[in-house]
DNA sequence: AATAGAGACTTTACCGGTTCAGTAGGGGGT
DNA sequence: ACCCCCTACTGAACCGGTAAAGTCTCTATT
């Protein structure tokens, strides 16, 4: 890509203008002490008349911040695109890298090795000042490879799978036992849970909170799980496989990880000829507003995705300017009822 | 945001391990002619051993190319994460960008202005090589601004609308007449079509398209439009008022501007009793998995979002490299059938 | 044998900022 | 009157590359 002659304006001229050296200019558009204060109105003007901002390319390369946040992100392209759950992330990271005139990196990668790679070559080349690390797995690379790099970063997950990164995560563990319990408490007895992929941390941490939540329960429940990749024609499978059964084998409730997934159950139901809450209740994840647009619309475990979108960006500027590991939880998934659950009829 | 003290490897390690000076790390790396072969190869040796790569921001500041494209979009962060087509939209980019190893810079802005300001702000502070432009509305003041500044640019929309920039569009005229033929066919004279955003451009063409199709049918039909904010919500207020007249003066079939809405109509077809397709077709747009996961599956004018976003990155990086603006269509909407749509019943 | 020209590098001057060691000028203390 | 210190600012080096001009060595030409 080459470069048009459009004039440029630099600091060079900024200075002249405001008839002081470009030293003094750097000092006052970074508030450091040493300029008089009609100096530093004299500077701003002048900037301001020339229409001057400082090239973050250059104080980049001169070894200040770097106003730059990377998000690699690891999922077929089709099953990002339908995810409500990433755009709304972004918008919400994004809120407030805006307020600090920051700027997202955004990548799509297909593995993990490729991520570690770009990090990286990111952080090296100064392309980034900091990171966001989502989906993680066991045995994630990531952790260790942003302590070797020093590379800021924050990771999206619970403390467990993000191997002493500072991390943003909800409890999914108590969500998961809370959807379980509401279940139970409209009388499921057979219960059954349409899990995320099972290689993501945050999947098996919901998938152990199931069992344990089933377990617990008092009288006895009959539980199920599937592990799929998210996508609605899994879940639209995963529901069908489950609804074929005779009623005392099948389950009367149906737990979503995905606002997708659960669409696709619905969706199966009909097809099948049961009635949804009727014959079968469905709790979906991640309520989006797609929950609102079904007949009947889906009860979800709803959190605010933009707000936690915001919390990891605010929490990855901590970082940035150097605390320490922390751990910060976000509100934890609230049940929204709506018309997709109620008792089992007898 | 401040520097780690990671022992940064540069050109001039490069330079020192091959034994030349670091003009001949850079003309092997821009593969320009003037180095032995051995040179060459010694240099490229040292830089894996190294395992340097040269930094972009130092690339970008002595005023070669600027290996990032920007994308600004502008719609309420809640809608964006809910349409796929964005999304997807950015995977077909980013899979084009990352055979040149570009990145995408992306920023969700709330206005038009805010947009142009970015721009100019990231191309005077060559933050980016290129940008991609999209959903314009009429007199959108991004031409003007982008041929300003001298910046290189791809709009995504009919010519009409894109002032001069090169462009890249879907027939959007087309396919709402093909659509409007296709429910004609099936018997349809009472045709009805949920629109877009009314400032966008396209939607603008596709009303004009829509009312221009039904003019032509022969027996004649009775035709209804509506604009909306693409939201699901706007879709199912919109289905419902058209809906909720008495069968003369019911459309028998309904056309969305994308599938959100579609899903949104479909539901309310359900909630007021209304079998579709018997009762009421339902066509939507931008197909989507989401258009296979309902009950019925809805009939769509799909096309591919993916490729389309790989060709718009494509066309980008030729203006870059100095075509003159150029008008891309990429292939028209076809007509995808499924399970609601159906000649309306006697 | 002198000269030109090409090939293979090196040197050097930027790019647009930041940073830090100076330095000029003014006020206070003795 | 002299020294010292503080404030306010300047100048130059540097960040990690690119690009244009310069140097040196060889070969081909006249």
């Amino acid at each position: 890509m080459t470069a048009t002659p459009t004039p440029r304006v630099t600091i060079k001229d900024v200075a002249a203008r405001a008839g002081v050296s470009k030293g003094a200019v750097s000092l006052a558009f970074n508030r450091k002490p040493g300029l008089s204060e009609a100096t530093r109105e004299r500077i701003f003007r002048a900037a301001r008349e020339l229409g001057w901002a400082p090239s973050s390319t250059a104080r980049t390369l001169a070894g200040s911040r770097v106003d730059v946040v990377g998000l690699a992100v690891c999922r077929p392209a089709r099953l990002l695109g339908l995810e409500p759950f990433y755009m709304e992330f972004v918008s919400g990271v994004e809120s407030v890298l805006v307020e600090r005139s920051c700027s997202l990196l955004l990548r799509l990668v297909r593995g993990q090795d490729e991520e570690v790679r770009l990090l990286e070559s990111w952080w090296r080349g100064r392309q980034i000042g900091g990171s966001i690390l989502v989906d993680f797995r066991a045995d994630d690379p990531r952790p260790a490879a942003a302590g070797r790099l020093g590379l800021p970063a924050v990771a999206v997950g619970h403390p467990s799978l993000t191997g002493g990164l500072t991390s943003v995560w909800t409890d999914d563990a108590t969500a998961v036992t809370e959807a379980v319990r509401y279940l139970a408490a409209l009388g499921h007895r057979r219960i059954a849970r349409v899990g995320g992929a099972a290689a993501l941390g945050h999947t098996s941490i919901r998938t152990a909170a199931f069992d344990e939540a089933v377990r617990a329960l008092e009288p006895p429940a009959r539980a199920w799980q599937t592990a799929t990749d998210f996508s609605g024609d899994a879940g639209a499978r995963a529901t069908r496989s489950l609804l074929a059964a005779a009623p005392p084998e099948r389950p009367t409730a149906i737990v979503y990880d995905n606002d997708i997934m659960a669409v696709a159950g619905l969706s199966v139901a009909a097809e099948m000829g049961l009635r949804v809450p009727a014959d079968v209740s469905l709790l979906a994840w991640d309520d989006s507003q797609l929950c609102r647009l079904t007949h009947p619309t889906l009860s979800a475990m709803s959190h605010d995705v933009h707000g936690f979108g915001a919390d990891v960006a605010r929490t990855l500027f901590g970082v940035i300017s150097g605390e320490g590991p922390g751990s910060h939880p976000v509100p934890t998934p609230v049940l929204t009822p709506r018309g997709s659950t109620a008792p089992p009829k007898a």
